[in-house]
DNA sequence: CGGATGGTTGATAGCAATCAAGCACAGTGG
DNA sequence: CCACTGTGCTTGATTGCTATCAACCATCCG
């Protein structure tokens, strides 16, 4: 493992109040893990054997039933993913997989478990991380039950924006298709519902969204920091909405 | 409060394990509660100052949004709730109000922080409990986004009658109107589809739910444990489902 | 016996999924 | 360099589900 990666882990949130011993500990048995897009990682049902820890690139997690598919989150640089079924040792409930070439970084969950009944830091941290990843689930269903989808959409655009520190120009991270599964919609619905958007203060050519009223979008979808969250939370099991992450409350 | 009440809050699995002078500690500033029906316990958006666990009657859990409205879980004696708001110290993402008269006792979250960094085996417990509420919410939204309204009701049904350990005929703990607001569709189309279900080996009078062919009912709905999870994960943030509350691990 | 509340039923409108083509762009290979 | 092919994205036509509005019924309670 890389020194720079290794840094950057131990500045994680999850890690960064640990004993150095209980970190070099953990550090010691895991792995680094090289995957090239399309990879899958993990699948639903299956035993919880590793924390992640994406360190490059992005990963899906996503869920499936009956033959359906829908994209749960999608997790960046630098995010865990599945650290609840790792501690109760539990079946995963969701999958993953690279969405382009990526590194990441597996922690035995046996070794997690371990450590964190050994270090009260650690404990802690990981009741924040879990707390936060527990939020951020309950805004996601809150999301999807009081909102209709075009107000998704459009609360999707504010998001974005705000993540690129406010500005009105950015550049979609996600594809499409991915961004639809998350919001709970089908790709040819979240089209039509972007154009019909046009008009109401957004601009869009191809991935690259502007914000030409903000005001006028603010309409189509009213902001709430309990749906939309305060930046500063991780999200779904201590991962990143697809986006950059930031400061918050 | 009483000898029976506290005997059987040291028995829930977030308190179990604790040393028993933390356990006392966190009692001595605890109060126990009285409300009525119908009464606003917590209000989304407040600050978390109290760990709440319902000893009598029963609470939901709803989230708002511009005048909107949705029931996100029931929870039925022993459960907590909003232990994530209360770890986090971050306002409440969710309302609660009383469904009946109810005994709710009140845990200052500013002595749950501060015994949680003493006790060790607190701190695991409340992992534990901290983790099963991010997967039952997880559940929630993959129910949502995987299925239709008549196989969540399918699925609702069946997880019922597990819940009544296993009984063909069981009885609806919760209002229909209720369970349709957790279920995400409305009262109206909540009685529509259950009429629609007799005739798949469902009977329905009242309240009283009758199975009389679990196949034909389970060929509306694949029960899968991914979504509709084993009995013995409490639900979301330390929470039950809307029904009996079940001996859990 | 009202009156309130929850539940059901019916009629209608609107939103979202589906099916089916076309389009645009990127990567590949000739 | 240019087809060529796959993939993602868009667009249109249609179906079907779900919400809404409105009325009615049942039950519980004062």
């Amino acid at each position: 493992m890389h020194p720079q990666d290794l840094a950057e882990t131990r500045n994680l949130p999850l890690f960064r109040t640990m004993l150095s011993a209980s970190f070099d500990a953990l550090m010691q048995s895991a792995m680094t893990q090289r995957c090239p897009a399309g990879q899958e990682l993990i699948r639903q049902g299956a035993r919880a054997e590793y924390l992640h820890v994406v360190v490059e690139g992005s990963v899906e997690l996503y869920a499936e039933w009956q033959g359906r598919r829908t994209t749960m989150a999608v997790v960046q640089p630098v995010g865990t993913f599945i650290l609840a079924a790792c501690v109760k040792d539990l079946p995963y409930l969701m999958s993953a997989r690279t969405l382009e070439p990526s590194r990441v970084l597996l922690i035995p969950s046996s070794d997690l478990r371990a450590i964190f009944r050994r270090d009260p830091e650690f404990a802690v941290s990981i009741v924040g991380e879990l707390a936060a990843a527990f939020r951020s689930m309950a805004r996601h269903a809150k999301n999807l039950k009081l909102r209709t989808s075009r107000e998704r959409i459009a609360g999707y655009l504010l998001k974005q924006s705000a993540l690129a520190g406010g500005a009105d120009r950015f550049v979609l991270q996600i594809e499409k298709r991915l961004v639809a599964s998350y919001l709970g919609m089908t790709p040819e619905n979240l089209s039509r519902a972007l154009k019909s958007l046009e008009g109401s203060g957004v601009e869009l050519h191809g991935h690259a969204v502007t914000i030409t009223d903000r005001a006028r979008l603010a309409e189509a979808c009213e902001a709430d920091v309990l749906i939309d969250g305060p930046d500063s939370e991780p999200l779904s099991d201590g991962v990143s909405l697809p986006g950059p992450a930031l400061s918050e409350d």
